[in-house]
DNA sequence: CGGCATCCGGGAAGATACTG
DNA sequence: CAGTATCTTCCCGGATGCCG
């Protein structure tokens, strides 16, 4: 006798709730639990099915990415997409509220990465470094930037265009890109982020403009310990 | 690799991770645990000490809140003061660090108050309520006001200032504010935020002044259901 | 292969009782 | 008041297996 399956996290109503009007508290009941924010990012650049998210989720289990999917669709901020038969295979992409918590993503990673914890060179997927880039992108260094950069991180392609100052990504064929970077995004962000020399990645195209794009995005300082104030 | 040993919970190392060189993913060891980030809302107006945390926290068990605050010690996000003999009592205080987890707090309570399932009906603690007025607080309506705000909210007081279109609010003794506002933070989140009217609040001072404070903090709207592109 | 259900072991959260 | 000790419950992670 199936008992009501345990509510797993699907079910708003009897999930264990902070009982607490502040905004705050039901941000954490929606997506609180572990892997549920991270499968959010993964969505931030376009759909993706089961096997992709898990790809970029490294160490998730299926049983958890499904109750998490479930979960994340009771609450409305993914849906599923049935793609057409024959190849019917189901897809999971953000809704448009789903798409507005992107800056709850950049400022979580904004503010992490002066936690001395915070190791950049660890593994990265496609969808983080173009999000890290989304972050942290520096837009008095990038001013005088007009071009494109193409990516081709294992299949994934991805385009920024950078123009006044601004910075703009999409899921997108790198081709005719003004400098295409290909190869692991952990490389390119130990470039980006961790000055490993550009010589180490595969840059097609304008190698100076390539050069200045992985200065675009400095991280802020480290805090200081042992202050006793 | 297996883990080793259970550890629990205060050490960073050992701690169950993401293996995940994105921001937002090191954001979650540190602050993702249940609890921890309303730990760090109660303590954004100041130090407070174990039972005023739990009074704040509604349904935290002692022993939760004391994992929490070992883990958020030794992550650098909190700090424990002990106030000198004989009252040597012990109190939490954020770091520089920890402060400036403000903006984490104010995008998801933002975020959130969208969803169909926020209940801004529910209990509130004193420092729920002064983060939303931070948060919420409309600078167009608010560009002409100029006015000090008083709250006293079970013994904690609260000063907010309004002038050029900026709010900024402190614990402080609330005595000499243009307008004083008494009781539960709940009622009053219930006039600013669901629609009661004012005169179920004890208020002292500038009457005129009370009903237009409740009329800075209009909440966005809720998201479309069924949507179905 | 993709998605989901089931079982199991370990560990984190919850509730209560207890101590300095 | 400020936690600790203990017990229970539930969630997470891994493995397996079913079904389209």
């Amino acid at each position: 006798m199936k008992l009501e399956k345990a509510t797993n996290g699907a079910d708003t109503a009897t999930k264990r709730r902070f009982y607490d009007a502040c905004g705050t508290a039901h941000a954490l009941e929606l997506i609180g639990e572990r892997w549920a924010l991270l499968v959010i990012r993964e969505l931030m650049f376009g759909p993706k099915r089961f096997s992709e998210l898990r790809a970029g989720l490294p160490g998730i289990s299926a049983n958890v990415l499904t109750q998490r999917l479930e979960g994340l669709e009771a609450a409305h901020i993914i849906r599923r997409r049935k793609l057409p038969p024959p190849a019917s295979v189901q897809a999971y992409e953000l809704t448009d509220w789903g798409y507005e918590a992107e800056p709850i993503i950049q400022v979580l990673g904004r503010w992490a990465t002066r936690s001395p914890g915070h190791d950049p060179m660890q593994p990265l997927s496609a969808a983080s470094l173009m999000m890290s880039f989304r972050t942290m992108f520096d837009a008095v260094r990038g001013k005088w930037i007009n071009a494109t950069i193409g990516f081709r991180l294992n299949g994934e392609e991805f385009v920024a265009r950078i123009a006044n100052g601004k910075i703009a990504i999409k899921r997108e064929d790198a081709a005719g890109a003004d400098v295409i970077f290909a190869g692991q995004p952990t490389a390119i962000a130990a470039v980006v982020y961790g000055g490993a020399p550009l010589e180490t990645l595969d840059v097609k195209g304008d190698r100076a403009l390539a050069a200045r794009f992985t200065g675009l995005f400095p991280l802020p300082p480290k805090i200081e310990l042992g202050q006793q104030v």
